[in-house]
DNA sequence: CAGTATGTGCTTGTATACAAGTATGGTAAC
DNA sequence: GTTACCATACTTGTATACAAGCACATACTG
């Protein structure tokens, strides 16, 4: 029993993935299975398998008989990812932490690499780098199945960060992100297991982080992309 | 723009999913498309698609032009579970205790429920209603998402306890849950910090419970069922 | 002019025919 | 007896035809 090369239906999951959450296809676009069938050059069975699982995790909302839509980006679900991520990977890096337990030597190499993409602003390479970063140092540690819990979230945050053609975080509201990795992997080689929770508090500063001015001014450029818009207002 | 009533891609989705999660299929069971076609006298396209999302879910391996079989319960993941919802459920909990938020009535009749289920010996039911309890607890303080995500993993740790027909836990190694339903809610409404931690980590005593020889020895039943056994060796 | 009814074109849902790959068991060669 | 090969039956992958339902525009009615 063996496992053959990827399928039409999984290449086409991942294509549709990336188009939406890089938001090439922006919240609320019409993607009709035709229109799919066409663009892609094959016929309608492989891509409403590849929908399916797509609206099974919240990327695309098919309505019977009417049409099928790139999901809005919902700010609840949004708001609730810091929270997701804090309190997994904190108890998991504290517990490296207070082991002073090994890193793995990829890590620098990712780290730099993030650095160097960041400078030369390729924003897609930068925050693919910084999830990169999370998962191995989640991983090394064997929760490979959190992480995987975490990964499969993670796409709804993308639309979040690349919903604006030009804007970018690392300039703008976030610039220190690729800092705050070194500082967070200096803490778990010293086992400064007190530093360490405020620097992913900060990281994961998720209580306020949506009604940040910066934020507001973001999402109002594009209200007609959101749900849920109303967690702004208390 | 309407939700129509379910198609039979989501019936069967469910179908499927609670033969799985109550192991009437049982674990490496060979599901082939055309016998669920047979069994549930509809066309194989719709089954093909549920069938994806439950394997994207991991609870059904396909192996292109050669089988689909119910997948085999993965006791790493097993393993993560209650780590999962220690450190997600407790920090929601434990916030409700210091703001002693209003608990809906609806717990109390879930738990009177809970407890006369058991009592009858009717486990799917009681497990069902363990799962409600948590439910209602951490939905009413508003973290649905954080609800949904845990609810997609427990169908797995719900099949490690009904691989044996004849098992119950509420019986065996754990026939304290309910009362220790009760005794966490009181802590919240009473604002007591200190005794929820406790009494959240002994409900989610993670660290060993796969290693309890009771455990152990159920898993040896029927270790053809399970995947990833060698973390019983540490 | 307002409101209702209806027809048309679009969508997704389902069934089925065919393509292509896998695993198994039997057979023949050694 | 052992090994290699091959035919066969089974599996999933893909394409396509048709069914059924929704939404909008249009025409009709009051």
């Amino acid at each position: 029993m063996k496992k053959t090369a990827s399928s039409n239906r999984e290449i086409l999951y991942k294509e549709i993935l990336n188009k939406i959450q890089y938001c090439e296809w922006v919240p609320g676009m019409l993607i009709s299975e035709t229109m799919l069938s066409d663009m892609f050059g094959i016929s309608r069975t492989p891509i409403r398998e590849a929908l399916f699982v797509l609206a099974q995790e919240g990327f695309v909302d098919i309505f019977p008989q009417a049409g099928s839509y790139v999901s809005k980006i919902d700010l609840k679900r949004i708001q609730e990812l810091p929270f997701l991520r804090y309190h997994l990977e904190l108890p998991i890096l504290r517990r490296m932490a207070e082991q002073k337990a090994q890193i793995p030597d990829s890590i620098d190499r990712l780290l730099l690499l993030m650095d160097y993409e960041a400078s030369r602003e390729n924003w897609k390479e930068t925050v693919s780098l910084d999830y990169s970063i999370h998962e191995e140092l989640i991983c090394s540690s064997g929760h490979q199945y959190i992480w995987n819990i975490i990964k499969g979230e993670l796409p709804h945050f993308t639309r979040f960060r690349f919903f604006e053609p030009h804007h970018n975080e690392f300039k703008g509201d976030r610039p220190r992100v690729p800092e705050e990795h070194s500082q967070i992997l200096q803490c778990i080689r010293e086992g400064n297991v007190e530093r360490l929770e405020t620097l992913m508090k900060s990281h994961y500063d998720y209580t306020l982080e949506l009604r940040k001015e910066y934020n507001m001014n973001r999402i109002n450029l594009h209200p007609e992309y959101f749900s849920n818009l109303q967690i702004l207002n208390y």
